[in-house]
DNA sequence: GCCGTTTTCGGCCCGACTGTTTTCAGTCG
């Protein structure tokens, strides 16, 4: 992804937040954050880009693109330089702390000169924030709080962590006779990679009730706020779940708000506004007569502003909103689309269950074919042999007769060695139905390196797929720093698919790498590289990534007809 | 600062909760 796309956007973004705690014009701040959130999602590279072709990508005038200009010319923006000379970092960093905005932030550093969470922190227990407007006791317990919360590294979880958290709570609240429905929503709904917040929707007349089994609920480990509408709790690990509760017939409206994103939210409610409308998590109004005309469905809602209904992992305001006005939304890929997985491990390499488990895992799953696919001698821990993969081949065959409906496919994964070479010569290469070929090493390649790497791993006709491409970790490893662009293009050409490992600390390719790479003509495959039973469940995260990355069932080639997969896997 | 088949000026999404405040500002999502 360009690289200048993500830094000209953060320069606007903290162009945003130090106007805001300057106390500049709030509508100038929002037209910053919204031009940044614009400039990260654009598909070309900035840098490239003149005047015009920077004041074409939406949110994005005159001022802005001559910032951005200047930010391409001398790698930062001289407003951003000025506001930093009068603000520290350490101000800005401030308000990250959870219930201290920009303003809180502006009073501390100008009446107290803090300038950094320790100077905070200090001052507090110094007593200096007494009898600061403001500031009363229950704002000093928040701050300190808020401090230890931050610091406890209280960071956005893995996706199957808050599914699981959202999961129990939504069974126990379904079963309460009050609730009629119930749900998750926000950025777990909408699938991004990482949830700050868990937010689950209950549709009842009798919301006390409802509150009262959600902050019973054992996880609760602290109840953060509670109201008739809305309950916030935090788990023992320090997520925060909120609960909000809705009269039934608002349920779609409240559903269509609280998946979000905040973004999308604001181009549906300016659609609606411009119609005469108002929405809000209550409904569709008519502005004027204050009129309830729409809320029970989320279908409802979006065809009354005019759209079709817009799958949530599109909700982010990255072009969806267009699409769907344009009636050119994609018909997203699903888990029912998928006939096969071609990545996953046995007890042979580093997986725990055994050949027979994991292929009756994937019979379960009503698949059409499976593709097992162990490591290769060269990641030198997993102890393969010639003669190991050979054996297991024949027990595949021996396998396949007790599953008539499964088609089973002995493949391998490969090792990409700095050179961009992988294991075995191409005779012995030859015997495997498919070749998964994956980084595992040496991720800090520059990126040159990395680049014709990738390229001669595509370019080699056995290698059918490219595994989790970035190799990236959440939260541990970055991903490796490649010319996506390039690699795409000779993934494309080379009829090498890109994989999007389901791995819930993986999900790789990432989501904005998908949607780029679709636009090069690449094809990807939807795997889980599972290592145990359990791990088939997480293809729900591989698909809702393939999802954000706009994918359709033709994109992916293990939607395809096992012949037609046959075809593509001989590269030619 | 952006944007416009009603506009080049005057709008810009909307509501809940908290805390400190006697009517509302700040923060959050």
């Amino acid at each position: 992804m360009a690289r200048a796309n993500e830094e000209a956007a953060e320069l606007l973004r903290e162009l945003a937040d130090l106007l805001s705690i300057t106390g500049g014009d709030a509508f100038k701040i929002r037209a910053y954050e919204k031009a940044a959130r614009a400039v990260a999602g654009h598909p070309d590279d900035i840098s490239g880009l003149d005047l015009a072709g920077l004041r074409a990508i939406p949110a994005v005038g005159d001022a802005i693109a001559r910032k951005i200009l200047d930010y391409t010319r001398t790698g930062t923006i001289r407003q951003v330089e000025e506001l930093r000379a009068r603000i520290p970092a350490g101000v800005r960093a401030l308000t990250a702390i959870p219930t201290l905005g920009p303003k809180k932030a502006l009073v501390l550093y100008e009446e107290l000169g803090v300038s950094s969470v320790d100077e905070l922190e200090a001052a507090i227990r110094a007593g200096r924030l007494r009898g600061l407007k403001g500031f009363g006791p229950k704002t000093e317990e928040n701050i300190l709080r808020g401090i230890e919360l931050m610091r406890g590294s209280r960071e956005r979880v893995l996706l199957d962590a808050a599914a699981g958290v959202a999961d129990e709570v939504v069974e126990v609240l379904s079963a309460l006779p009050q609730v009629e429905r119930c749900a998750h929503a926000g950025s777990l709904r909408r699938m991004r990679e990482t949830v700050g917040d868990v937010d689950v929707l209950a549709a009842s007349r009798d919301p006390r009730p409802v509150m009262e089994a959600f902050t019973a609920l054992p996880l609760a480990a602290e109840v953060v706020a509670s109201g008739e509408k809305k309950t916030s709790v935090r788990t023992a690990k320090g997520l925060q779940v909120d609960l909000r509760v809705v009269p039934p017939e608002s349920w779609g409206a409240a559903l269509q708000y609280f998946t979000g994103s905040q973004a999308h939210n604001i181009r549906t409610r300016e659609i609606a506004v411009k119609a005469g409308l108002r929405l809000s998590e209550y409904g569709l109004f008519d502005a004027e007569s204050d009129e309830l005309i729409v809320s029970e469905t989320e279908e409802e809602v979006y065809e009354r502003l005019g759209l079709p209904w817009i799958h949530p992992a599109l909700r982010e305001d990255t072009g969806e909103i267009e699409a769907a006005l344009k009636g050119e939304l994609p018909r997203l890929v699903t888990e029912d689309d998928l006939r096969g997985d071609l990545h996953s491990h046995t007890d042979l390499t580093d997986g725990v269950a055994s050949l027979e488990d994991m292929v009756a895992a994937a019979h379960a799953r009503g698949l059409e074919y499976y593709a097992i696919t162990d490591h290769a001698p060269n990641l030198v821990m997993q102890r393969m042999t010639d003669e190991k993969m050979l054996a297991q081949r024949a027990r595949v065959a021996e396998l396949q007769a007790r599953y008539p409906d499964l088609a089973l496919l002995h493949g391998t994964e490969l090792n990409i060695d700095p050179d961009g070479g992988v294991d075995w010569d191409a005779d012995f290469l030859s015997g495997f139905d498919v070749c998964v070929a994956s980084i595992h090493s040496h991720f800090n390649l520059d990126r040159d390196a990395m680049t014709r790497r990738l390229v001669r791993a595509c370019e080699n006709p056995r290698v059918h797929v490219i595994g989790h491409p970035t190799a990236r970790s959440i939260g541990r490893r970055p991903p490796v720093d490649a010319d996506w662009d390039e690699v795409f293009r000779c993934a494309a050409r080379t009829g090498t698919a890109l994989e999007v490992d389901s791995f819930p600390d993986r999900l790789d390719l990432p989501a904005d790498l998908i949607r780029r790479a679709r636009r090069f003509g690449v094809k990807f495959a939807v795997d889980t590289d599972a290592h145990s039973v359990g791990h088939h469940r997480n293809i729900r995260y591989g698909v809702g990534t393939a999802q954000r990355g706009w994918l359709t069932p033709d994109d992916v080639i293990n939607t395809w007809p096992l012949d037609r997969l046959r075809a593509f896997l001989r590269k030619s």
